[in-house]
DNA sequence: GGTGCTTACGCAGCACGTAATAATC
DNA sequence: GATTATTACGTGCTGCGTAAGCACC
């Protein structure tokens, strides 16, 4: 079980093929042959069946292993190192599209104020390859964001041993069109809303919502992308109703889109603060700042 | 970072002793030298103070990855063997001291009414214990319990890709010596109680009842066991209290222990079946029974 | 001076590339 | 017959053990 091994398994089972998976490790189709071959033995399993190139159950099985094993090692690597190297003042922070909050922006901004030398780079993603930049030493801090219930953790695929820790939480609103016969309400029970249509989107996926509440919420559009601004428009254009923190919604009074207050089940908008060793230096302090 | 040098760097900060790791490891000294300053110059830097050997703090930061990466390593490789190994009918349950409840003894001699072939051990040890066995092969399944809210997931330590599902829930209780001013309620607060003296326990880690309630829960004896029979015995003569599962108190009516329902937080004594891969088998058949 | 880590050196095994072979589309 | 995986074989490198060296108790 060499990772070497493994992540040449990995390149090969990517690509359906040897030669392509040679190409891309810069071995020869030959070298990638005995390497899997070496697995195999090793395990004593056939992990691809060849003509057409394509793992087996067992294959299948070690596939689901080696991406995040191989993270993990990755992860390692990056936080030894990090924890050793000399401060860095180019500070990069990885975050998902939600997670740059009014109350998190200021004090991105404070700490800026105090640290005139730092210079941040924000580099937007979903929350799997938020983990992995931070994991990896890609991002020194990362910010992702969920839905969650009051001082509840969110629950973040899990990319190896780095701290997480509750930033921010703020209160969720249902997003409806202004025309919505609910639109009125002060306050709204989720499970009063099972029955309508649903976005989808990465910000609030529906079966989170399943999950906490139970049955319902079909889907309506299916919207794989995570600005805020589509998916206002999205809501005022009647394709679903969709959760969305306070902040984002726009125009507190006008506008085509209406957010009410949900009264149960509690639930929060939380943003998570992901960091791995943070040695004393301007990223610790970013890092305290931002904690609030 | 070749998990090869990392069990030797792991052995080696051990013993305190390359000599010692290479004793256990069955290399020379030489050897573990090599693989040690190997590894030094793959991460370029130095791992191990020499004289005593002591991991520096660099070091101390790889010693906390690379226990866990080495289990998930095995984990993996247990899990696709096991995935592709023919079903065995002598199976190994390991479990956490509180797991096997009235319910879960009872699903159990089910399941071997059902199947007569079965023959199942049943290994006893803290979590993180049952987490390993299972990860790495030794046991097919595995049960741990733990406080938790309604429906809410056990926080177990991560020991890899495998599934857990909670399997039973039961009412706590706080258990209470019969002649506590308290005993005679018919339900408690636990914030009432977090100015009372506290049985420090695995069962019932007071850190646990902090995260959910707040400051307080100052300990009393630190009991480092995991029988009940012990426990009750000491909330009796008022070593502390303690919270249990309402089914783990002796002789509901008489006794010099009572156990009193907890109004709030809302608590559950969660059991949680673990398993990796599960192809069909017996060890398939026993989980679907477990799971009720 | 003894214990214990490091360095030097030689050897064995292994993993790669080249090239020939076999198998599938 | 073209493409692609496997097998055969030669070579260079890596990693081990033996043994000498060196440092700290």
């Amino acid at each position: 079980m060499d990772p070497h091994l493994l992540a040449t398994f990995v390149a090969v089972a990517r690509h359906g093929s040897f030669s392509a998976a040679a190409a891309e490790l810069g071995y020869t189709q030959s070298a990638i042959s005995q390497q899997i071959a070496a697995l195999e033995a090793d395990l004593g399993l056939v992990l691809l069946s060849r003509r057409p190139v394509e793992p087996t159950p067992a294959g299948a099985r070690l596939l689901e292993h080696a991406g995040p094993l191989l993270l993990r090692l990755r992860a390692a690597r990056a936080d030894v190192l990090r924890a050793a190297a000399p401060p860095r003042h180019r500070l990069r922070l990885a975050a998902t599209a939600l997670a740059v909050n009014p109350v998190l922006a200021a004090r991105l901004a404070l700490a800026r104020a105090e640290q005139p030398r730092l210079e941040v780079s924000l580099h937007i993603g979903d929350r799997a390859r938020i983990g992995a930049m931070v994991a990896e030493g890609e991002a020194d801090l990362g910010l992702a964001d969920g839905i969650a219930a009051p001082s509840d953790p969110l629950r973040l695929p899990d990319t190896g041993p780095m701290t997480a820790a509750g930033v921010t939480e703020a209160a969720l609103v249902v997003a409806l069109p202004a025309g919505h016969p609910l639109a009125g309400r002060a306050s709204l029970r989720l499970a009063d809303l099972a029955d309508a249509r649903w976005l989808q989107t990465p910000l609030c996926p529906l079966e989170r919502l399943r999950d906490l509440v139970g049955e319902g919420f079909r889907a309506g559009l299916d919207y794989q992308g995570d600005d805020v601004y589509t998916v206002v428009n999205l809501v005022a254009a009647g394709h679903g109703l969709t959760l969305l923190p306070v902040s984002a919604l726009p125009g507190a009074s006008a506008g085509p889109v209406r957010g009410v207050a949900l009264a149960f089940p509690r639930l929060v908008h939380r943003v998570e603060l992901l960091h791995g060793a943070l040695p004393p230096g301007p990223a610790a302090d970013l890092a305290r700042v931002l904690s609030g």
